[in-house]
DNA sequence: TGTTAGCACTCTAAAGACTTGAGTGCTAAC
DNA sequence: GTTAGCACTCAAGTCTTTAGAGTGCTAACA
C-alpha cells in the first residue's frame, strides 16, 4: 500500500524522532539518511504520508512526528527475530547472578533489569500460585488457638498464613488434617480440585465440623497466593525520558501505577500469544493514550506462567524493547526453573 | 537569648514560609500576624535575626527564609505533647482496618499512611528477626535432595528458605534435627544463642556431620531475616512539594532512596530515644542537606523494635509531622501486637 | 530610646518586542 | 517526476521594560 520510498521515509522519520524526541523535518531527514532525493521531494512524500494518516503535524511549521498508525506500520514491519546485543546479554546474565539469590527475587529483579535496559517502566506479572500444583501443607503451632499454615507448591513457592484453630480442635487435629490433605492433593492443580477429591478428604477426616474448618483454612491459606503478583521497576529511569520532564505528568503515571488492580487488568487484556504491542491511542485507557505497552508472556513446561511488559511514551525504542522482551520471553522459564532446581 | 518579640517574629517567619514556600517580608508578616508593631520595626528585628544566624537572605531585596538554626530554634520551642487532629486519627484507624490483613502488611501500609498525611516521603525500618525469640523450625520436603526450612518467631514472623539436604541425610533426619532444635531453642533470642545450648544440640544430634549441616541450615535460614527491612512510601506525594517540581531533583532523591543500605544507615544514625529531628545542613550526607529527617522509634514490651521516619524538604510542617510520628510511636507497638494477637 | 513613616534603591518575575532558525507549501523550471 | 527558490509560519531565545515586593537608612515622633 505504501511504495518503497514512502516506507523508507516513514521508517526514517520514526527512527529520527525516537532518538531525538524532536519533530523531524525534510532537511534533517535528507541530511541524516541516504535517501537519494532532495528535501523538497521528501517534503512532498511527507505531505502524502500525512494525508494517509501515518504522520502528524503539531503546528503548520514544525517537523513531523509519527502517528499511532505510523508507529504501527513501523512496528509491524520490523523483521523478526530481533537481536539482543552481546553487551545486554552479558548484563542480563550478570544481573541475575549478582542480585537473585531466592526464587521470589527473580521477578522484582527482572522488572528492574528490563527498565534498566529500556529506560522505561517495566512491569512483571508473576505466576499465579493457583496455577501451580499442590505439594505440601504443614502447620506450625503459634499458641493455644492459632497456628501458621505453610503451603508449598511444585514451582517452589511458599505461602504462609496465620489461621485460627477450629473451635474445640487442638494442634494434633491440625496435623492429622495436614496429613489427609497432603495425601489427597499431592500433585493436583490448586486451581481446580475435583469434587471427588474433596469428598474423599471429607470421609477421611470424619468429623464434619473439622472438615468445614479445614476447607476454610485451605482456601484462606490459598487466598493470598491466588492473586497474580505485580512487580514494578524503573520509575527512576522513566524520568530520563523527555516526555516525563514535567512533574505533573510523572505524578499522573505514578498514581496510575499505584492502582495495582487496574494495571493487572491492563496487562491481562493486552497480552497476546507472544509479543504484543499496543501503541498510543490504541490503548483503551485514556490516561495512557500517549504511551505504548509491549507485553510478552513466558512459559514453563509449555504452560503460561506470567507476563513481562514495558510501558513507555509512544516515542519508544520499539525494536530494542521488543527484542529484549522476546529474549526474556524465551529465557525466563529456564531462569525460574534454575532457581526452583 | 532571644527576646520575646524576636521569638514571635521568628516563629511567624517559619510558619509563613512553611505554608507559602515563598520568602516572607516584613509587610506580609505584619499583615498576617497580629504582632502589634509596624513593618519597619519588624524589618529591624528581622535584620537582627539575620545577624544572629536565624534567618537568611537570598538576594538583597527578597523576603527572608529561616536558616537551619532558625528551624532548630522553632522546633525546639514546639511544646509537647502535640495533638493529632481527630480527622487524622480516624483516617489512621480506618487505614489499618481497610488495608492491613496480615502482620507483614503493617509496615508498608504505615509508610504509605504517614506519607499520605505528611505529603512527604516516609520510611519505616521494621523489626529485626534476630531480635525476636525463636519459636519453631520445621522442614517441608521439596524433593530428594532439598527441603524448605520454615522459621517462626514469637513476634509472629515467618521466614522460609530452601536448603540443600546434607549429604547422605534423608528427610527423617531433618525432622529429628528440627525436633532437637525446637526443644533447645524455644523462647531463646535468636541474636545470641549461648554456647552451652549449641553444645547441647550437638550432643543430642550425635552425628557430627549432621550437626555441622544443621548449624549451616539454621544460619542460612536466619540470614534473610537478620536484616532490618526498609519500607518506603509516598514518592508520589513528594511531588506535591514545590521543592520537587524539578525532575532532576526528584531523580536525585529517588536514586538515593534506592540505596537501601545507605538509607538504613542514615536512619539508624539519626534515631534517638523518642522523636529526633535533623534539619537541613545538620545532615551529614551532602545529598540531603536541603532536607530534614524526623525519626521516631517504636517499642513492644519495652524493647526497641523499629523506626518510623519522615523525609522532606527543610521547609516542612514540623509540628504536624512530629505530632503524627509521636502518635505512631505510641501506637505502633499496640498495632503490631494486635496483628500478632 | 524605641518605634515609625518616608523614600531611594534593589532585585525578580512577568510581559512585550525582536530576531533567528527550522520547517512548510507552492510555483516554476529542469 | 524531481528539484530549486521563495514567501510564509511558528517556537524559542534574547533584550527591554515595567510592576511589585522588599530592604535599609534617615529623620521625626512619643
Amino acid at each position: 500500500m505504501l511504495d518503497e520510498r514512502k516506507q523508507r521515509i516513514l521508517e526514517a522519520v520514526v527512527q529520527d524522532y525516537v532518538s531525538s524526541a524532536e519533530p523531524v523535518g525534510s532537511r534533517t531527514l535528507a541530511r541524516r539518511h541516504d535517501l537519494g532525493v532532495s528535501p523538497a521531494t521528501i517534503r512532498n512524500e511527507m505531505a502524502d504520508l500525512e494525508m494517509l494518516g501515518y504522520l502528524e503535524h503539531i503546528h503548520t511549521s514544525s517537523g513531523r512526528i509519527p502517528s499511532a498508525k505510523g508507529y504501527r506500520f513501523y512496528v509491524d514491519g520490523l523483521k523478526m527475530p530481533m537481536k539482543v546485543s552481546d553487551e545486554d546479554k552479558s548484563l542480563i546474565a550478570d544481573w541475575y547472578k549478582a542480585k537473585v539469590k531466592r526464587i521470589d527475587e527473580v521477578f522484582q529483579e527482572t522488572a528492574r533489569l528490563i527498565s534498566r535496559v529500556t529506560k522505561n517502566v517495566s512491569l512483571v506479572l508473576a505466576p499465579q500460585l493457583s496455577q501451580a500444583a499442590f505439594r505440601c501443607l504443614q502447620f506450625l503451632p503459634l499458641d493455644d488457638h492459632r497456628a501458621i499454615a505453610v503451603l508449598l507448591t511444585d514451582a517452589g513457592f511458599v505461602e504462609n498464613k496465620m489461621v485460627e484453630m477450629p473451635k474445640g480442635a487442638e494442634f494434633p487435629d491440625l496435623q492429622r488434617l495436614a496429613a489427609v490433605i497432603n495425601k489427597s492433593l499431592a500433585g493436583k492443580k490448586l486451581q481446580a480440585i475435583p469434587e471427588s477429591t474433596l469428598q474423599f478428604i471429607r470421609q477421611e477426616i470424619g468429623d464434619e465440623e473439622l472438615y468445614a474448618a479445614a476447607m476454610e483454612i485451605l482456601w484462606r491459606a490459598l487466598d493470598t497466593g491466588k492473586k497474580e503478583r505485580l512487580y514494578l521497576g524503573g520509575t527512576t529511569h522513566m524520568l530520563e525520558q523527555p516526555e516525563f520532564h514535567d512533574v505533573s505528568r510523572v505524578k499522573e503515571i505514578l498514581l496510575m501505577l499505584e492502582e495495582e488492580e487496574l494495571i493487572k487488568d491492563i496487562l491481562r487484556a493486552h497480552r497476546g500469544d507472544g509479543l504484543a504491542v499496543t501503541i498510543g491511542t490504541e490503548n483503551e485507557n485514556a490516561r495512557i493514550q500517549d504511551c505504548s505497552i509491549i507485553t510478552a508472556t513466558y512459559h514453563l513446561d509449555g504452560e503460561l506462567l506470567g507476563t513481562v511488559a514495558v510501558l513507555g511514551p509512544t516515542r519508544m525504542e520499539y525494536a530494542k524493547a521488543m527484542s529484549l522482551l522476546n529474549y526474556m520471553n524465551a529465557n525466563l522459564g529456564a531462569i525460574v526453573q534454575h532457581y526452583i532446581g
